[in-house]
Order: C-alpha cells, then sequence, then structure tokens
DNA sequence: AACGTACCCTGCCGGC
DNA sequence: TGCCGGCAGGGTACGT
C-alpha cells in the first residue's frame, strides 16, 4: 500500500514529467470521490510536494490538486483496466489507477486544507529536521496506545503505515504492543531511528511492490524495498535475525507482523 | 481519549 | 472446475 515511500518516490518520478506544464484538464465521471477538479484545469504545474501520505500538485493562480492514494491508487504514464481518472497536461496524460477506489482527488485553494482534516493534523515529516527527538520522545510518553497504534496515527510522525510500522518495529527490536509510555529514552531512540533509517532506505529503494502488485512506479516498474522486508507479510518465516517464525496478530485493527523472540511477546 | 465496529471497495484466496 | 464467502487495509464515522 502506499505509504510515504512509495508516494515520495511517486513525487519524484512524476515532478520532471509535469513541472511547468498546464493541466488542460482533469478527466473522470465519480465528482464523489474527485471533488472540485475544475478548480485546477487550465494551469500550469508549479511544484510537486509531498506531506505524509498526500501528494501535493501547486499550479500558478494559488490553487493545489491533492491527491491520496488510499490503499490501491497510483499514478501511471499508460491507462490500465483500473483507470480512475485522467489529468491531462500538454505533451501527456497521467493515470489514475485505483482498482479499490479508497483514493481521493480534491481540488483546494493554496493550502486551504479545512476539507481534509487528517492533513491538517499531520505530524512532522520523518526525513526531515522537523522530525526531532524531543518532540517524539514527548509524544510517546503522551500515550498508554501500543506503539502499534500510535505510529499509524500520522500524528507523531507522518506517512508511517502498516508496512513501514512493522519493519521499523522489528528495527528497533521493539513489541508493537508495548504501551507508548514505556519506553525508556534508549528505546524511543532507537525507534526514532528505525523509522528514519528504515523509510530512508525504502525511498532509495522506490518503495515497496507487494505480491498484490498494486503499487507500482509511475512507469510501471516496481518497487525494491519488498525484498528487504525483514518481518511484513513473512508470517511463519524465518526472522532473519533469530530463525524463529514471524508471528502476524491483529493490532490496532491492522495485520501486524512481529517477531516474539527479537521484539517481545504480545501482552 | 481511545477503543471497537461498520463502512467504503475489489482482487484474490481457500474451501467445498 | 467453478462458485462463493471472507479477508486485506488506507481512512472516516459513529457509538460506548
Amino acid at each position: 500500500m502506499p505509504e510515504l515511500p512509495e508516494v515520495e518516490t511517486t513525487r519524484r518520478r512524476l515532478r520532471p514529467l509535469v513541472l511547468g506544464q498546464t493541466l488542460r484538464q482533469v478527466v473522470h465521471h465519480d465528482p464523489a470521490r474527485y471533488r472540485n477538479t475544475a478548480l485546477v484545469e487550465g494551469r500550469r504545474v508549479l511544484e510537486v510536494d509531498r506531506r505524509g501520505k498526500f501528494l501535493l500538485f501547486a499550479l500558478e493562480g494559488g490553487v493545489e490538486l491533492v491527491a491520496h492514494l488510499g490503499m490501491t491508487g497510483g499514478f501511471r504514464l499508460e491507462p490500465t483496466p483500473h483507470t480512475r481518472a485522467a489529468l491531462v497536461l500538454e505533451d501527456r496524460t497521467l493515470y489514475f489507477h485505483d482498482p479499490r477506489r479508497f483514493g481521493r482527488l480534491l481540488g483546494v485553494r493554496r493550502g486551504d486544507y479545512r476539507e481534509i482534516p487528517l492533513l491538517l493534523r499531520l505530524g512532522p515529516e520523518p526525513l526531515s529536521e522537523t522530525f526531532a527527538f524531543p518532540g517524539f520522545f514527548r509524544g510517546l510518553k503522551e500515550s498508554a496506545r501500543p506503539l502499534k497504534a500510535l505510529l499509524l496515527d500520522q500524528r507523531l510522525a507522518a506517512g508511517v503505515g502498516n508496512i513501514y510500522a512493522d519493519e521499523a518495529l522489528f528495527r528497533a527490536r521493539l513489541s508493537p504492543f508495548r504501551p507508548a509510555r514505556s519506553l525508556t529514552e534508549e528505546e524511543a531512540r532507537r525507534l526514532h531511528r528505525a523509522l528514519r533509517e528504515v523509510l530512508a532506505e525504502a525511498v532509495e529503494l522506490g518503495g515497496s511492490t507487494l505480491s498484490d502488485q498494486s503499487y507500482r512506479q509511475p512507469d510501471g516498474l516496481p518497487g525494491g524495498f519488498q525484498t528487504r522486508h525483514a518481518v511484513y507479510g513473512r508470517e511463519g518465516l524465518p526472522c532473519p535475525a533469530c530463525g524463529r517464525p514471524v508471528e502476524r496478530r491483529v493490532v490496532a485493527g491492522r495485520g501486524t507482523h512481529f517477531c516474539p523472540t527479537c521484539q517481545g511477546e504480545g501482552p
């Protein structure tokens, strides 16, 4: 599923292809999912940004196209059987592929995110300097929730989803069930570092393409980080550190993969 | 505040 | 072989 590394990879690939071009038209037949898109038509693309899992196309005239890829959304350079919308530019068209239709597009005036409350309450970008340890540690200390739930919440760090939460917890050797406030400063530092490392490595490798193939880079190439997964999607397979089987349990309503030996048992 | 549950949606999987 | 129920999970909404 598209999380920070997949959205960032998409941003990096799309940016040189769309910068300076006029977005002639946003074609779709689903005004409930793709809202207010007429606002951004006929304007040149000035920048492609990212906040958490949101992709932000800044256009001239002070408007912005906000895209969230949901679980299976992605921009492609060629149409697919699951193309749900198309961004028609001058020398190319971007196809919004989204089999399960959880993705959204929304035209807004620049920075006016009142219709996207999640975007307004996003925490710091984990790969930027704004992701400072003191604030992260304070956030952990304020919550009794399981670490997994807190990592998915987007307020402690923006853009972490199910894959990278599990991978970061494994790398930090912390149980997903641990109450956040029970972490020592040393443990919190491990988690802070693990998040940054896992996300940065995944961005370098173009994100994770799972066996369902739902995420692909815009040119159709798969990402490369899936082969580095230590626990995610590896239930029953040997932990790369100790060799004992990886377990899967539901935490915070999400499938959660961990090594009971290396990270500690559940509650 | 935070948890549980239902919902959105479709492809895929296992069971029969 | 083929049908079918259940599941996965980004997020939101609602009840407790």
